[in-house]
DNA sequence: ATTTCAATTCAACGAAAGTTGAACTGATGG
DNA sequence: CCATCAGTTCAACTTTCGTTGAATTGAAAT
């Protein structure tokens, strides 16, 4: 991944509203959430959160489809993955003990 | 973690040359690196530099000590980690799977 | 057609981030 | 003590980000 996609990607996440909204749309999954829900449960407004929703957008982390006259976003799972796995190798370069926290705890399935 | 030491964090890593030092930086290891080098081989103006190790220190990404009259700066492994982490739990919320991506050519022992 | 609801867009403002060049601190060597 | 080298700090400026309230689009219902 480009160093610039993955710092536009960080940027996204480095606001603690989009953290949030990011969080709640991770798990609310693949069928992803109204926008207006998403307003009132994280008490922001709703053009601010607009604002934000548009940052992630941007950046590739989410996802927006119509439904009625509702807007659900979701979040792109490739590029969220794409994204852990960018710094996760950055974090190996030369230590890879500290990628141990990301699957310590995988069990061969025979076992 | 805090979210907003998390978003903290992750605004550290949002930007190219930022990134690039942590990179460079956890390429070194934990002897580290002195700025001044760092300076030379990002192609960094030394007081810019200078001005993103600070960003980076206060997220408490990289750790300084002196050296001579030089300055020697090394990554935090355990807050990296814990960033890392961060980022895959939130991920794994619902969706475990996303973090498969992780580690997807982990073959069972027993396969 | 008009109203209503969901959500976005727009313009404007204040706050924060990034960059630049000059001045400064602190350690080393003559 | 003075010069030098490594690096930081400072002040000024520009750019970008975040927030606010008002206006707008687009779909649904009456």
């Amino acid at each position: 991944m480009d160093d610039r996609i993955a710092a536009e990607r960080f940027a996204a996440l480095a606001h603690p509203t989009r953290l949030n909204i990011f969080r709640r749309l991770m798990q609310a999954g693949p069928d992803g959430m109204a926008a207006g829900l998403l307003a009132e449960a994280l008490s922001v407004a709703p053009n601010n959160l607009s604002a934000h929703l548009n940052t992630l957008s941007h950046a590739g982390l989410i996802q927006a489809r119509r439904e009625g006259r509702s807007r659900i976003y979701a979040v792109r799972i490739e590029a969220t993955a794409a994204t852990v796995g960018f710094l996760v190798d950055e974090c190996c370069q030369g230590h890879p003990d500290v990628c141990g926290v990301v699957a310590p705890r995988m069990e061969p399935v025979g076992a």
